[in-house]
Order: C-alpha cells, then structure tokens, then sequence
RNA sequence: UGGCCCAUGGUGUAAUGGUAACACUCCGGUUUUUGGUGCCGUCGUUCAAGGUUCGAGUCCUUGUGGGCCAACCA
C-alpha cells in the first residue's frame, strides 16, 4: 500500500509552489527550445527528458520550439535531425513551431517601443558600441543615438526593415539602462541588419530579432507556463522580464524563466562548437560517430531511448556545476540490454580446435536459448561440429588454479554443447599455437538430462563451428578522450587529450550462423564479451557490429596481479580496514597504535602491488591507505624509476587535491620524503603552504 | 572596481529546522553452464568561522573556493 514518496527537484517544487499559489493546473505548458545549428547531445537529453517528462507528470502540452533567428548558422538538416532524435528518445511534442513564425509579430511590437521611446536605431560601429557598453566593473555610457526622435527611429527602423541598409551599419536598441550591474541590461540590441537567405522565410526580412527579444515574447504568445534553460541564462532573466512588461496583458498568462545546471560528462565534451571542430577536423567521421556524445552517436553505437531516458532520470537535476561519470550512462545501457538483449556466440579473436574424437564430416544442430534465465527470448539452433574457434585468451598451455578456462589437460563446458578436454598443441616455428587439440564427452551435450551432462566444470566457454562461421567486422569504441574533462584545462586546447585509440577495427570475427539474418540496429550480447549491435555500414554479404559497451570483466583484473600481489591482498585489506578505523576515530590515542600496525603491515606490501591498486581507488580509506603503504616503503624502492614515478605522481596530484585532510597530510607527508614529486605539483603545495585549512599540513609544508 | 549563481562521500543527486539517504564507481564476499547478471557487505569532519534555535546540511553574517555575465550567437 505505502507508495514511495518520491522526491522532486527543484524545478518541479517551483511548479508545485506556483499551482499551490494561483496557477491552474491546465494553464501548464512547457517548451523544448533547440537553436537548429547542430545535433542534439546527452546534455539536451537531459533538457528534453524535463521538459518533456514534465509534460508527461502533468499531462500538459509541450512544444517543440526551432529557435531560429539567426539566418548565418541554421539548417534544416539540423531540423530534421532534431525531430527525428526527440522521436526517438520516446517523446511527443503538441505543437512543432519556430520563432521564425513570430518575426511579424515581433516586428509590430518593436514598432510599438519605439512609439513609446523604449526603443532606439543606432547608427555606431559594433566596436564603437562595445567601448561604450563598459565592462563588468564599470558603467557604461548612453549612445549619442540615444535620444533620437520617435519619428526619425521610426523612418530609420523602416529602412532596416525594407533592406536599404548594409549589414552592420544599423541597429535597434532597447533602451533601458546603461549603468545597470548587469550587462544585458545596458540598452540590449533587439534587431541587426542581416542580408541573408532564412531557412524558412527566405527574402522576406533583412532585420533578425536577437535571442532575448525573441525567446520571451515567443514563450508569451505559446502561453508557456515555466520556461526552463540552462544556467548561463539566469543574468538574462532581468531581460526576459523587462521585455515581457512590455507587452504582457493581465489577463494573460505571464511566462516564467527558471534555470538549471547544465549536464556534463567524463571522458568528453559537451558543447556544441567543439562537437563541431571534432567532425569538421576529421577526428570523428560524423555527428553521429559511435564514439560522439550525440543522441545520434549513442542510437548508432547501440544505447536505447529506454537506457539514455533512465540515465536522465538517475543523473537529476540541480544547480551546481557538474561531470557525471560517464560509468553511470554505462551502467544504464548495460542494465537495460541485460535485460533486453539475445545472448548469442562471436568469437574476436580465434583460435582453432579440433575434436580428435567427435566424428569428421558430422554436425549436429544444438538448441540454444537466447536467454539462459529470462523467459520469452526463445532459441535457435546453433551448429557443432569437429573443428571450432574458441577465443585464444580462453587458452592457456599452463596455467594456476586461478584461470578457469580451457588448458593442457584441464577440462572445460563450451556453452550449450560439451565438456571438452585440450589433449594436445600444434604450433607453427615461431612457437605460436595453431590448433588445440581435444577430446569431448560423448554423453555430456547441455540439456541432454544425463549424469555426465550435470557434471560441474569450473569454467564455460563460447564458441562458434568452424565450418559454419560467419566472418564479419566489429568495431571496438573506446572513450574520445584519455582526460576526464578535457575542456577544463585554462592552458590547454581539449583536443590535445584526444584518445588515439578510440576506435579498432576487427576484420577478423567469427559469429553464429544464426546472425546472417540481422537487421541494422539489432542488438545482441555477445556471450561473455559485451553489447554489441548492427551498424548503419553493415551489408548481407559484409556483417558490421558496434561494441556498445563490454562486459565487467573481473577476469581481467585478477589475471593481472601476480602470485605475489595475490599474497598481498589479505594484508592490503588488513590495512584498508584499519584506515577505515583511522578516518572514525576522534582521538589521537586511538589513531596512533592504528599507524604503527599500519606501518608495520605496510612493509610487507610489494610495490608492483600497490601501482594497479592506486590507479583505481577512489574512497578516503583507499587514498590513505595506499599513502601510508607509500610512506612506509621509503627505503626499499627507488620511487625516482619512471615505472614508479609517473602512477605515484599521478596519485598524489589527486590525493593532495582531496577533501580529507588526513588525506592530504599523508600525501604531503610523502612529498616531503620524496622531493621528487614536487616538481608536478608545486604550484598546488605553495597554495596549501599558506591556504590550507589543516596546520598540520602547513606545518609539515614548511619543513620542505 | 561590480552583479548574480553554486558548495553534502571518488561521482551524481536526496534529506523542504528533528537519526545525513539513494544510485554509480571502487573494494571484498556469495550464487552461477556468461569470471556476466543477481544477492550481501566495507568506505562520510555536509567548504570554514561565527550567530539564531531545545535542535542547523538546511536560516543569518562574514570569509574561502568554483561558475556565469563585456557576439550585431543562442
């Protein structure tokens, strides 16, 4: 019975407020405003899914608004791809308008300021005009224009009008304030000259009106009840209000503008312009590029609507600056096609077995489930037969108990099909392997029901019949960037962090026969490897497939650590538990026996141990953790070895940035120890010597 | 010599004066014919200092830090 009480964002409080207050509910109406001047990217997902998701709660119109008042940069190749992306994403609009419709409108309406000398015709020079619009800090000064007659702005706004005059040489002013402390209250322009041909009103103007003067008005004439824009708008607020007291009747609605944070994430960037110089330089092939965080480059890399709507959902809605984690758009992708994708077999990188004892020239047709653990996928038959392709990471010659696939005389399950044993290698000169050969258990096929087939064996693996295989092309994604936010360095151009190996080609993939019959856009698990789906180049006769994201590979990570740093584990988490008792503890006398049997532990941790483990560490407890490890090994390892420095140096940036000042006292700490890992960092630690909150810190900052 | 906005875990968001919560990430454990999924668990000085209050993440003041504002762009 109890319904979860969700909780609203702030926006969606400013509603409840204003129906609380006087507002009819049915005089709701909201707006979704793209300039047509680029492609759609998550970051407007986030505006579309409010909006639009407002209009759902609320059972209120939403329109879709072509914000095209400017002529230079507006397409309709843009409108189209707009639309069809909003579509997509899963949402209606009640009306399709352009503040283009309005031009005439407005027109009248700056006719109707200039009568009531609110408004003005400027003659001056662009350049001439910012001297005199003043900075920030300082007042601007009043046009020589300003005070012209109603009667001459009129004659000069009509010459506008009719196209007498260049680009540039006039403008309409409104006239407001030119000492007010925000600049866009300094005598805004409302229209410029532009001789240009419009994307929906061809010849008929020569004047365009600007954003402000249009995006107010536009919202007054569709009624729109809350006009929500990103952040950077809110000093336009005091604008869109003043214009809007121009024209608003009483008796109509009167629009409101609200503001939120807009939506950034890892690993890329997110404005429109950069988006751009990344297609037009070539170093994606398209706007909609898997690798591109445009809705176009996430339905071609195979996200659903579904996964990008939830992503909007979980992400929220606030004020505040922001980079979310692009493993969150991750996580929901692969939460949905978890759920929604058929399981089928591909194998990236094969390796050829033989069944020495399985007839030649027999194949037998297994029926495969596409789902092992959900109902309703149905199944297909997949072909086995003498000679298959495993994938040659699933083999080893030898190997530890650790790895549960297939080895010399070890044991393993091919998925749906059976037990199989490597008997022997075939190698060509260079030693490297060509064949396994196996034997296989007759009576242990999947399903079969008989004793042999229940038998557990520790690993499974996905195969495809060598004789039946498809060979096809996948193309692997990884992240555009290697910088979590590659716009946010002053000194650098972003592009500088451009991953080189964002995108592999693979050639050489062998897929189930079942596959022939995909559809461009099908997506598809590929067992044990990832999401992958059917890509817009693919052809009957030349499969192309899109990694849309990879599986957790847990594998991976413990394959990487040695014998060695396996033993260390116990004791890493020893330590990881007691900096966890450190970071409670309120009193010294608690903390200081913690450091000692910290320390003392800590000189059994191996340092190849450590560099995976600080790579990844994220929390208070790991930071502090792996510092005094680090602090502790200072007799032992030459931290100078680039194979140390550049990890350590990396990690310590980032600790001596952290929020904990035990943290930071500890990366302090190892600086100290270690002089050569000032140099990185040493216009932060001349800031923390005299700017940190800890005098621990500053303290131990003033030894070194 | 400015105006405005923002500050809660590694990240993103809740908590609307009354026990700081949820999700992701990370790290453990467990289940498993996907080393996937699922399930369980570990990890917090609410930027600082004052003030108001029985009680402050929340209100006030002052700092500090970050962001936005000087296109004939939107």
């Amino acid at each position: 019975m109890s319904e979860e009480k969700k909780s609203l964002n702030f926006l969606e409080q400013i509603i409840e407020e204003d129906l609380a207050a006087d507002l009819q509910r049915d005089k709701l109406r909201f707006r979704f405003p793209p300039e047509p001047n680029g492609y759609l990217h998550i970051g407007h997902a986030a505006s579309i899914c409010l909006n639009f998701g407002l209009g759902i709660t609320y059972n209120a119109p939403v329109n879709l608004r072509f914000d095209d008042t400017n002529p230079a940069k507006e397409e309709q190749e843009y409108v189209d791809a707009i639309k069809k992306d909003i579509q997509w994403l899963g949402f209606q609009w009640a009306n399709e308008l352009y503040s283009s419709d309005y031009f005439e409108q407005l027109y009248l309406w700056a006719v109707q300021l200039i009568k009531q000398g609110k408004a003005y015709v400027d003659d001056q020079s662009s350049e001439a005009i910012a001297r005199q619009k003043g900075t920030p800090t300082e007042a601007g000064v009043n046009s020589p224009y300003r005070h012209r007659s109603v009667e001459e702005n009129l004659a000069l706004f009509e010459q506008m009008k009719n196209g007498d005059f260049e680009e540039g040489s006039h403008i309409l002013r409104a006239k407001i304030d030119m000492t007010s402390p925000n600049m866009h209250m300094r005598d805004p322009i409302m229209y410029r000259v532009l001789n240009k041909s419009h994307h929906r009103t061809g010849n008929t103007w020569s004047i365009y009106p600007m954003y402000d003067w249009t995006h107010g008005e536009s919202d007054y004439i569709e009624q729109i009840s809350h006009s929500i824009c990103t952040l950077e708008f809110k000093s336009h607020r005091q604008l869109y209000d003043w214009y809007l007291d121009q024209v608003c009747s009483k008796k109509d609605l009167r629009p409101k503008q609200r503001e939120f944070a807009r939506r950034n994430l890892s690993y890329t960037v997110m404005s429109k312009r950069k988006l751009l110089q990344l297609v037009e330089e070539g170093y994606v092939n398209g706007w909609d590029d898997p690798r591109m965080p445009t809705i176009s480059g996430l339905r071609r890399r195979g996200y659903t609507p579904e996964s990008i709507r939830k992503f909007s959902e979980v992400a929220g809605i606030s004020k505040r600056d922001n980079v979310t984690d692009v493993a969150l758009l991750e996580f929901c992708i692969k939460d949905d096609l978890n759920k929604t994708a058929p399981r089928v077999m591909a194998v990236l990188n094969p390796i050829k077995v033989i069944i020495t004892n399985y007839p030649e020239g027999k194949e037998e047709f297994i029926d495969a489930s596409y789902n092992d653990y959900s109902e309703g996928f149905g199944s297909r038959q997949v072909p086995f037969s003498r000679e298959l392709f495993i994938e040659r990471e699933d083999f080893r010659e030898e190997a530890n108990k650790k790895f549960f696939r297939l080895k010399l005389n070890g044991e393993v399950r091919l998925k749906n099909a059976y037990i199989i044993k490597a008997t022997h290698v075939v190698k060509d000169d260079k030693g490297e392997v060509l064949e396994i050969h196996c034997t296989y258990d007759k009576d242990s096929l999947s399903g079969s029901g008989t004793e042999e087939s229940q038998r557990k064996v520790k690993g499974t693996l996905h195969w495809v019949s060598k004789p039946h295989a498809v060979k096809v092309e996948v193309r692997l994604y990884d992240r555009l960037f290697i910088d979590e936010a590659p716009d946010s360095h002053k000194e650098k151009d972003f592009k500088e962090f451009i991953n080189p190996n964002s995108l592999k080609f693979n050639n050489n993939v062998y897929v189930e026969p079942s596959l022939t019959s995909a559809q461009i856009g099908d997506r598809f698990q590929f067992q044990r490897l990832g999401y992958f789906n059917v890509d817009d180049d693919s052809r009957p006769e030349h499969l192309v497939f899109n990694q849309t994201v990879p599986l957790r590979d847990s594998w991976a990570k413990i394959d990487q650590k040695s014998e060695n740093k396996q033993a260390d584990d116990s004791t890493i988490n020893e330590i990881l538990a007691l900096a966890g008792k450190y970071l409670k503890s309120r009193e010294d006398n608690e903390r200081l026996p913690l450091i000692a049997t910290v320390f003392e532990l800590s000189r059994k941790v191996e340092i190849n141990s450590l560099l995976s483990l600080i790579q990844s560490g994220n929390s208070n407890k790991e930071y502090l953790a792996y510092l005094m490890i680090l602090n502790s090994q200072k007799l032992v390892v030459d931290f100078s070895n680039t194979k140390y420095f550049e990890p350590i140096d990396k990690f310590i940036g980032h600790a001596l940035q952290m929020n904990n000042s035990y943290v930071r006292f500890q990366a302090v700490d190892f600086v100290g120890k270690n002089l050569n890992f000032k140099g990185n960092h040493i216009e932060l630690l001349k800031e923390m010597s005299t700017e940190d909150k800890n005098t621990h810190i500053i303290e131990r900052l003033k030894q070194f």
